[in-house]
DNA sequence: CCAATTTGGTACCGATCGGTACCGTTTGGC
DNA sequence: GCCAAACGGTACCGATCGGTACCAAATTGG
């Protein structure tokens, strides 16, 4: 018996690395549990062991979806020396990897369309989480006006990230990051 | 016998009718085709008699879009006077409305995750003709770099509608406006 | 080494998916 | 008034959807 949560179930790992491939390359709706089980090699029963349904892995996937990009976002940048222009080239790169398919939140806000869907929520909440992280920054590097300015660097974001849905290139973040530019240009600073 | 076109046929607006509110507020792959047909009041046969599959319909709808929103900015800027910043005034309004969804064209791109679909490429060529209208915009207002801030708007638009999509206020598109006008006001004028 | 747990596999469920075939009825032009 | 086209309704198709039940093999802790 544990007394602390428990370890890691080697099934439960396969599906949730598939499913995060998966529903993002092919779309939530548009893989089905049978895809999931033949590429984690996982038993059907024992899906529903560690999941209670598709919509409860879905939850799982799309929140883990947000932490990561969250995590991987403060990363590049703290990489790159933490000022918040840094975000924009990230962003770049993002845009320009082979596998990139959007913003994992945003599709799952778009294919989970009712806003009072778990799923939607929590995609939501991903990006509200990215607009506190933006927030720090921006209030590290000075600004006063520092939510106002996250949230518009959120938008342009956002903006780029949809663009390159179609551009596939790095130019979507280059734009974006000549807005920000301006925005910090006519920003007061503490 | 008709030498030109023919009469709209009855059934076939019904089903475009129905298809254009449930997909764009259901989405494409929650609305099946017994929707559609319960929805219009339309026979099953009638439905393949006029649309080759469910996909031919779709892209006709999401040409549809494309179509009718560059039109209804078109009117909605022509109404306040031309001014490129109209597009933010109109934007507000959209995204305040109770239907509000999103944008239909980035939701099929989403939807349509494969982007040498026929749905995707229909989605993604709406974004340009978009582009175009607002390049001729700017461009009779007099901005030398008019395409390249076509493509900049383009994005504010874009990543102000995302984040309606979480936040439905007129808030994003005001925050858009704000950009929009930094800018302008940095742009040379002929 | 044994017992308990977790595992993958499979058969099966009702419902729905997109699509075809055929029906009898309604509609409209000549 | 007739003929043809367009129509709505329904039965049906194989495939897949999400989900349950059960089983035998593998794994693991004591």
């Amino acid at each position: 018996m544990h007394y602390l949560g428990d370890m890691a179930t080697q099934a439960r790992d396969r599906l949730v690395r598939a499913a995060e491939e998966l529903f993002y390359s092919e779309g939530i709706r548009a893989v089905g549990v049978e895809r999931l089980l033949s590429a984690s090699g996982v038993g059907r029963a024992s899906f529903y062991r560690h999941f209670s349904s598709k919509d409860d892995l879905v939850v799982t996937i799309v929140r883990g979806y947000g932490t990561r990009w969250k995590q991987w976002m403060a990363d590049e940048v703290a990489a790159r020396g933490g000022e918040p222009m840094a975000v924009f080239d990230a962003l770049a790169d993002q845009h320009a990897a082979p596998e990139f398919r959007g913003c994992a939140s945003i599709n799952a806000m778009v294919e989970a369309a009712d806003p009072a869907s778990a799923a939607h929520r929590v995609a939501a909440e991903n990006k509200v989480v990215v607009i506190d992280y933006l927030d720090e920054l921006l209030e590290s590097a000075g600004y006063r006006e520092h939510r106002a300015l996250a949230e518009q660097f959120m938008q342009l974001i956002d903006g780029a990230t949809v663009t390159a849905l179609r551009e596939r290139s790095r130019e979507p973040a280059r734009r974006a990051g000549e807005m920000a530019r301006l925005l910090l240009d006519a920003a007061d600073k503490r």
